[in-house]
RNA sequence: CGGGGUGUAGCGCAGUCUGGCUAGCGCAUCUGCUUUGGGAGCAGAGGGUCGUAGGUUCGAAUCCUAUCACCCCGACCA
């Protein structure tokens, strides 16, 4: 017995941040990798999590006029052959299905066959299968705009994975819109990347910074994408959604032209836009700690964990009737317009073990009741967000509980957003960049003028640094790029990236 | 996909160089007793065709060949 660790998690943060995020996951129970290379099992807390996104993020898009349908998985290769950069693209990661038929081995194994006529790719993203869709369902101006999201799975055949981050399937939810005009579409662009800014901020207690693409990182065959990017613990950035305007080069290849109202024939215009089971791995890098998750109230699984305490079978009589009771009147409580998410755990495990299993599952309220606390119509309240634990009436627990929940949620952003402005630079020499980026440097978010060019390609390339985006609603700013020294009017934002 | 590394019990590892007792250890699991407002203590038990397939040998976890998987570094990353 080596003593009771300091931290539940090891290694720590600051020790090993790549091991210490694999060890959350599996602390936490979210999810494991599975016998498929490349594929994770995303377990019942993991899942819960995701279908909590899922919820508030499918409300936001039915708010902002959206239908869910469902497209297949298989994609036939033709399609993805339709539009040029999109091949560029897509064309090296995919799985393709070649066969539709098993049959027996010579070693009583089994063999593909039935070979198909022309192989299927199962979906990287489904633009082009949406796409030949909205052909056929586009004929005049009177049937646009369309707004459509499905939530599904893709493959992208990854050759290094990590668990929610990047794996070969995952799940996400893709948007595809069609429009009568430029305008039109590109206001969709921009409001779809506002509903993630507020689902990442308000939900996921997740600062974000909007803004365009570059050239460089764009989606292949977008006229321009915008994300939200955020910065993880170890100072890294993370791009956690993104919305393409696709402007007519999808309908173009595809097709997708109607009347408009003179008659003449146009192409639609086309967004798409989409965020995945990858919000997860951001949600643990930044908010998580040495002792495991921690989850942001809103998306929390669970707020509260009634851990009985008790000695024999009469202390137990008592002080589960009194957990019951206390979970029915915490159920009552009302929290971001819904009843309170609550559990009491009565498994035969050690009161300490315990403790230590629902703070590594980053539940946001302890609510530990003994004898004691019976006796006296009390609870003992710990945060997952405070060391300590303290003693308090039940209706005083059960009268604050929201506004500590709602103290919680905003504490998160707060300590996230306070932390990325104090690893936030701005730079204006190419000097200072080297050494805010050098090998031994922590890095950081840092703002500096740009120009598109080979130049800078190669200095970030070398720095292993890349430009996250160009920032919405900057001040213009006269300045000159620090790569090439061209004038430049707008700062991008350079990190380390995931 | 290139370079390097690792596959031995559910997890983490020793043993491999130099082939040879019945393949071990820690954690976890199960049982009993003790403990009980805190990640318990003692005693006992279960669990392994040593990644897989060939080969060399009287004998292979150990040597050889092939193959698969995973990890790290690069390339790639919509």
């Amino acid at each position: 017995m080596s003593g009771k660790p300091k931290t539940a998690i090891s290694p720590t943060r600051g020790e090993d941040y790549p091991e210490w995020y694999q060890q959350v996951i599996k602390a936490a129970d979210l999810a494991e990798v599975s016998p498929v290379r490349g594929c994770m099992v995303i377990k019942p807390w993991g899942y819960a999590l995701w279908e909590n996104m899922q919820r508030v993020l499918d409300r936001m898009f039915k708010d902002t006029g959206h239908q869910n349908a469902y497209f297949p998985l298989f994609i036939p290769m033709s399609f993805l052959e339709q539009e040029a950069k999109h091949v560029d693209g897509f064309a090296k990661e995919c799985a393709v299905v070649t066969h539709h038929r098993l049959e027996p081995g010579p070693d009583g194994g089994l063999v593909p066959a039935g070979p198909l006529e022309e192989p299927l790719i199962v979906r990287p993203t489904s633009e082009t299968i949406i796409g030949a869709m909205y052909a056929k369902w586009v004929q005049s101006y009177r049937d646009l705009p369309i707004k459509i999201n499905q939530w599904a799975n893709v493959v992208r055949w990854e050759l290094r994975t990590r668990l929610f981050l990047r794996t070969a399937e995952f799940l996400w939810q893709e948007g595809h819109t069609a429009h009568a005009t430029s305008e039109e579409a590109w206001d969709e662009t921009r409001l779809m990347l506002d509903v993630y800014a507020d689902f990442a901020e308000n939900y996921m207690a997740m600062p974000v910074l909007k803004g365009e693409k570059t050239a460089g990182e764009r989606f292949p065959g977008a006229v321009s994408t915008v994300s939200i990017e955020s910065m993880m613990q170890d100072l890294k950035a993370l791009q956690a959604g993104t919305s393409h305007f696709l402007g007519q080069n999808f309908s173009k290849a595809q097709d997708i032209k109607f009347q408009d109202q003179h008659g003449q024939e146009v192409h639609a215009w086309t967004t798409s836009w989409g965020v995945s089971t990858r919000l997860v791995g951001a949600l643990i890098m930044t908010h998580s700690d040495d002792d495991g998750l921690v989850l942001p109230p809103r998306l929390a699984p669970s707020h509260v964990v009634i851990l009985p305490i008790y000695r024999n079978d009469e202390e137990r009589a008592s002080v589960i009737e009194y957990c019951q009771k206390l979970a029915a009147r915490t159920r009552e409580v009302n929290y971001d317009g819904q009843a309170v998410r609550v559990e009491i755990d009565d498994r035969d495990l050690r009161g300490g073990e315990k403790k230590w299993y629902h703070v590594k599952r980053g539940v946001p309220i302890r609510v530990e009741v003994g004898p004691r606390d019976v006796q006296a119509d009390g609870v003992f309240v710990g945060r997952r967000d405070q060391p300590k634990s303290a003693g308090s009436s039940r209706e005083e627990f059960l009268a604050n509980l929201p506004t500590i929940l709602a103290e919680m949620q905003q504490g998160l952003f707060d300590r996230a957003a306070e932390f990325r402005e104090k690893n936030t630079v701005r730079l204006d020499t190419l000097d200072e960049f080297k050494q805010y980026f050098a090998e031994d440097a922590p890095g950081g978010f840092a703002w500096c003028h740009w120009s598109e060019s080979p130049e800078m390609e190669q200095q970030l390339k070398q720095l292993k640094v890349t430009a996250r985006n160009i920032p919405i609603g900057q001040e213009p700013e006269d300045g000159k790029c620090i790569f090439t020294g061209q004038p430049s009017s707008t700062r991008a934002v350079f990190a380390r990236a995931y």
